[in-house]
DNA sequence: AACTATTAATAATT
DNA sequence: TAATTATTAATAGTT
């Protein structure tokens, strides 16, 4: 019923399945109505798409529940019963798992260890061994990175004071050049300072060579 | 779509209403099957006839349960009672419980640790350095116990040695005395160490002491 | 999203 | 009740 038959098999086509989707849902949603209304029948319908989307239907005066409810009494497969039971399995199945981690953490904690046989005790010793060599590594790597650093900001700390304190020497011959604009060119240097932080000012070689100016 | 076209509203007449029913509801299920197969959706579909009787259609690789399971997600609405959402709620729980000591027992055999700060790494090196301290203090006792039983398997030795020793000199001054019952005496020696098992049957001090004898 | 040629579903009939 | 068929309805491909 289209410009051409189409096989019943999965439409590969990413938007053309989606089209086709969207068309067919919205059919068999009109079917499920019409159902419902000329032979009054109660139909529930809950269709998924690949997407994940959720499209239903139920008919009027009822609901999903209801029906399901009718269902679970017909169909003698007990959902709430199966998903309850379900739930409890995986519950028991988590639990023992969870059960063996908490020995297992204990033991390398070196709780517990004391009714375990020799060739236990043994594995749990390398284990902690190996993670203990694992963690010291990467300390190690955080240290020397840490050390690298330090190398690196002491260069340019380093390589900030050469610059400053040049800066400082042609201001200086500036001043003794022109006696008369003392006044003002202190104020440079201190507005200068004031907007480097503290940590990254310069100490004068020579002390106080400001106030002997 | 028939010989002539109706209206969609309930069929009076009880036996085209379930004729009808009986098409339609084939139809149904054919497009399910079919939405199924075309776009990968899944779908559950229930059908109740007024008469009361069931009609069902589920995807494959699905049961109304999972679906219902999705359907009760997405919709908000509660299918199940309190119990079960206690249940969800206890798995939820313990499966996080789960992840966080997966991530310990990983943390402490060294693995995934690349990402950690630095005073978390601190952290699992002390709980190892304690629980490697406490596994070693386990064997050193293990090891003194060995010692400890080496040593009263070791007296008990020579005690039995020493006292064995002592009956065979008996018993050598006895055939001493009654030169003529010597063949008697040596068959009781004989039995006497068929009786001990081989590794604590006593050397003769001298040896060939009965062939000589 | 709307259109339309074609197939598919089905109402009436047998 | 089941099969047939004339007709409508659904929809695949197109615009």
């Amino acid at each position: 019923m289209g410009r051409g038959k189409i096989e019943i098999k999965r439409i590969e086509n990413s938007s053309n399945r989606q089209v086709t989707f969207s068309k067919r849902r919205s059919g068999i949603i009109k079917k499920a109505k019409e159902i419902t209304v000329l032979c009054d029948a109660q139909v529930s319908l809950v269709i998924f798409a690949s997407s994940g989307r959720m499209h239903e239907y139920c008919s009027p005066s009822t609901t999903v529940v209801d029906l399901l409810d009718k269902y679970q009494k017909q169909s003698g497969k007990r959902l709430w019963d199966a998903k309850h039971e379900n739930l409890s399995n995986e519950i028991d199945r988590i639990k023992k798992e969870n059960e063996s981690m908490q020995i297992e953490l204990r033991h390398l904690k070196g709780q517990d260890i004391s009714s375990l046989p020799h060739k236990e005790l043994m594995a749990i010793e390398e284990v902690l061994d190996t993670g203990l060599a694992a963690v010291r590594k990467k300390q190690m790597e955080f240290h020397s990175m840490l050390e690298q650093n330090e190398k690196i900001l002491d260069e340019e700390f380093k390589h900030l004071q050469f610059v400053l304190t040049q800066q400082q020497q042609e201001m200086a011959m500036e001043e003794n050049a022109m006696e008369m604009e003392n006044a003002y060119h202190q104020q440079r240097v201190r507005d200068y300072n004031s907007q480097v932080p503290f940590a990254f000012r310069v100490q004068p070689i020579q002390p106080n060579l400001q106030e002997r100016m």
